[in-house]
DNA sequence: GCACAAAGTGAACGACGTTCAAGATAAAAA
DNA sequence: TTTTTATCTTGAACGTCGTTCACTTTGTGC
C-alpha cells in the first residue's frame, strides 16, 4: 500500500479545486468560501489549508485550469483557419465566447488584487504567457520578414487589445453593446490593425 | 442655524469620501476597512452607514473623484497637441501614465466583482461614458467624413484597445515590460491602426 | 500487530461588514 | 430662554468570514 498518502493528497487537492471551480463559476471571485468549499470536496474546514496556502492560493489553482481551457479553444480556433488573417479573426471571436460563456472564471484572470502587492507566482506566470504563443505564431505567418522580437511584442498588443475591447464591452454594462455589434467591432479593429501592420512593413 | 444639517452632512461625506480615496490608494479596494475609514473621517463607524448604503457604494463615489482626474488629464493631453493623431497619442500616453501613478485608484475603476450581479447604478455608469468623448472628438477631426455613430464605435474600440494593452502590461508582472518599452508599443499601435483606419475610408 | 510519523479534524480566534436601540443634537414651539 | 419634538449619531453587538492549532485519526515501516 505505498503512496496511498500522495494518492490521497492528490484526490482531495482535485476536488478541492472541482469544488472552487464550480463556486466561483456560480458566484465569481468574492463567492469563494472555504467552509463551502470543504463541505463539496467532502473533507474539513482545515484541509483545505494542508493543500493550498489560503484561498488565494486556491484560486490561483482554479485560474490555472481556466488558462488551460482558454488555450485549448484558442489552438482550435486558429486550426480551424487557413490563412493567418482568419486565424487571428477566429482567435479574437474565440476570446470573446469564452469571456462570455466563462464570465466569472474569465474575469478572475485579471483580477488584480490577488495576492496584494506580491508578485505572482512564476508557475503561475509562465501558463499565462502560453496563451500569447497562438497569436505569436500567425502573426509570424502573416509577416514571415519580421524579426522573431517584434513579432513577440506585436502578438502581445494585439492580445491585449483584444482583451481590452473584450473587457471594456463585457463590464460595461453601460450601454451595453449587444453581442453581434461587438462582434461586428472586433472585426473592424484587427482588419485596419493588421492593414495597419502590413502597410508599415512595406 | 437652518441648513445645518445638511451641511455637517456635506462636509461628513467629503470627508469620508477622502479618508477612503486616501485607503484606496495605498492599499487597493481590498484595503478598505469602514472602522479604519470612520476613524480617519472622525466619525463612529455607523454613520459610515448613514451616508452610504454600505463600502461599496463609498467605493463606487470614490471611483466617481478617479473618473475625474483621470478625466481631467486626458482633456488636458487632447489640448496640448494641435493635430488630432498626435492627440490620441499624448492620450493614450496619458492614460498610461495616470494608471502607473495611481494604480490601486485606476485598477479599482475596472474591478468587476462590486455589485455582485446586480447593474452598476445609473449615476456611475454616465460618468464612465464621458472618458470616451475626448478619443471621439479626436478621431472625429481625423476623419470629418465619418458618421457619427461610426467614430463613436470607433472611439469606443480605440479606448479600449488602449486600456487593454496597459492593463495587461500592469497586472502582468510577469516579465514586466520596461516602460519605455510599453510606450513605444503604445506609439506603434496607435500608429499601425490610425493607418489602417485612414486606409479603409479611402 | 506495533510504534512512529504524517495528515486530517473542527472548535476557537480575531477581524470584518453591517445593524439598531439608545443617547445626543439641531430645529421648532412656547 | 426654555421646552418639546424630530432627526441624526453612536458604538456595542451580531453573524460570518479566513485562518490556526492542539488533538485525533490514519498510513507506513519494522
Amino acid at each position: 500500500m505505498a503512496g496511498k498518502r500522495e494518492e490521497n493528497r492528490l484526490a482531495l487537492k482535485q476536488r478541492l479545486v472541482r469544488a472552487a471551480e464550480r463556486q466561483m463559476a456560480e458566484l465569481g471571485l468574492k463567492g469563494l468560501r472555504a467552509r463551502e468549499i470543504a463541505e463539496e470536496a467532502g473533507c474539513a474546514l482545515g484541509s483545505v489549508y494542508t493543500v493550498f496556502k489560503d484561498l488565494d492560493d486556491l484560486a490561483l489553482h482554479v485560474n490555472l485550469r481556466t488558462v488551460s481551457h482558454l488555450d485549448k479553444d484558442l489552438a482550435q480556433a486558429q486550426q480551424s483557419m487557413e490563412d493567418a488573417e482568419s486565424q487571428l479573426v477566429a482567435m479574437a471571436d474565440s476570446y470573446h465566447h469564452f469571456a462570455m460563456t466563462h464570465k466569472n472564471l474569465w474575469v478572475a484572470l485579471f483580477d488584480h488584487q490577488l495576492y496584494g502587492h506580491e508578485e505572482l507566482p512564476k508557475w503561475y506566470q509562465e501558463r499565462h504567457i502560453d496563451l500569447f504563443t497562438h497569436v505569436e505564431q500567425s502573426l509570424q505567418a502573416l509577416c514571415p520578414d519580421s524579426p522573431r522580437q517584434l513579432t513577440q511584442a506585436t502578438a502581445r498588443t494585439l492580445f491585449s487589445a483584444v482583451h481590452g475591447i473584450v473587457s471594456i464591452n463585457m463590464q460595461a454594462r453601460f450601454i451595453a453593446v449587444p453581442e453581434k455589434q461587438l462582434t461586428q467591432q472586433l472585426h473592424d479593429f484587427l482588419h485596419a490593425y493588421i492593414k495597419g501592420l502590413k502597410a508599415q512593413k512595406g
